[in-house]
DNA sequence: TAGATTGTTAATCGATTAACAATC
DNA sequence: TAGATTGTTAATCGATTAACAATC
């Protein structure tokens, strides 16, 4: 409801959610608790039915939620209702296994392009794409009307091609390069770094 | 120094802070200040010398931080001042990619295996590994004290195959399956999962 | 020295938890 | 009805920020 006012905090845990709840849905289950819920992702009861709770009230006392229901809800909040087209940039090991990942479709990404800078790669083909030439980036961004693009260049030509995809109107970037993106204010990051990650957990080796 | 005491928050952003200190380093930068990295990072000043500070005085008044110094106490800090070895779990698109991937070796790690459970893939190459059989997998974890993993399963099989690392001793573990694993407490998880973090940006377009 | 920047304190801000009335 | 579980409030807990003395 008060869009504006809803923690990040609590935004990031909605997919987490969602994602389980959709697991529950599959095993044919057809109600849950804020207990069950919190078992499943390691997250407190009360937490979930606070975080719930900003946008409704979607339970019922003594039952529980109706995960399609809540499934519903979710998707609506987070605006995976819909399918979002999605662009890869950076035709590399990563951008080939995402070109190919199958779980994008039923969680409301549809991949549309893939675009590199390297000669040798531009016009082959993943799957049923053809690379494309980042030079038509912009051009081709803005036609489409894509909002949402996913970054897998070497660090060294990813804030120059995020610079491009800003102009071109993108508005999320799911950044797989090992460096952090400098953006304005209404474009979204998310960083995805796999020894950052791994380096978050030595400490407590 | 009081290992216990500092919050797994700040321990989050310190590989953060690392990468873009090797950036600069990598550029021929010598000393930068909690300003400079704040703004390469997207994170306030006052925030990144308090995260400092919990492991000691690292910095100069006046000068700032001497860059090299800073990467070294941090490595020691998240303990990536050394290499550790690495297995991979899932030979698909997914464990190619990291297998193939370049940018561990720099920041403290070292793919040493890769398992799965596909016949069809076992005994095959991915560059200099063999595919060995999952199988296997406790009795050659445990040989090689092997402490750290990346999970490139589909979710139905992650669950049971992350009991057996658990089993194995693996301590830490990086999951690309898209499901909430469930460990002890002394293990650590962190989750990648494309379509969970392109969620966490669709709610703000 | 003057200017710059740290490390740290105290204040502010925000998030989580515990508890329970409401109610299915 | 009795039992279960929500939605919400208030209390607690924790993280961030602002400010500045110390000092390079």
């Amino acid at each position: 409801m008060n869009a504006e006012k809803i923690p990040n905090i609590i935004i990031t845990r909605l997919p987490v959610y969602l994602r389980a709840l959709q697991r529950m849905a599959d095993n044919g289950l057809k109600t849950t608790s804020s207990q069950e819920m919190g078992d499943r992702v390691g997250i407190s009861a009360a937490q979930i039915r606070k975080d719930i709770s900003q946008f409704g009230e979607f339970g019922k006392q003594g039952t529980g939620y109706s995960i399609d229901y809540l499934i519903d809800k979710l998707r609506e909040i987070l605006k995976v209702d819909r399918m979002w087209d999605v662009i890869i940039v950076g035709a590399g090991d990563m951008g080939h296994a995402l070109a190919r990942y199958q779980g994008f479709a039923n969680r409301g990404f549809n991949v549309v392009m893939i675009f590199d800078n390297d000669k040798n790669k531009i016009g082959q083909k993943i799957g049923d794409f053809t690379i494309e030439d980042t030079a038509n980036l912009v051009e081709r961004v803005k036609a489409a009307d894509i909002k949402i693009a996913m970054l897998t260049l070497p660090a060294s030509v990813a804030q120059g091609i995020t610079d491009k995809l800003v102009e071109a109107g993108v508005r999320a970037i799911l950044n797989y390069a090992p460096i952090s993106l400098s953006v304005p204010e209404n474009v979204k990051v998310q960083h995805i770094d796999p020894a950052t990650h791994l380096q978050r957990m030595t400490y407590y080796l």
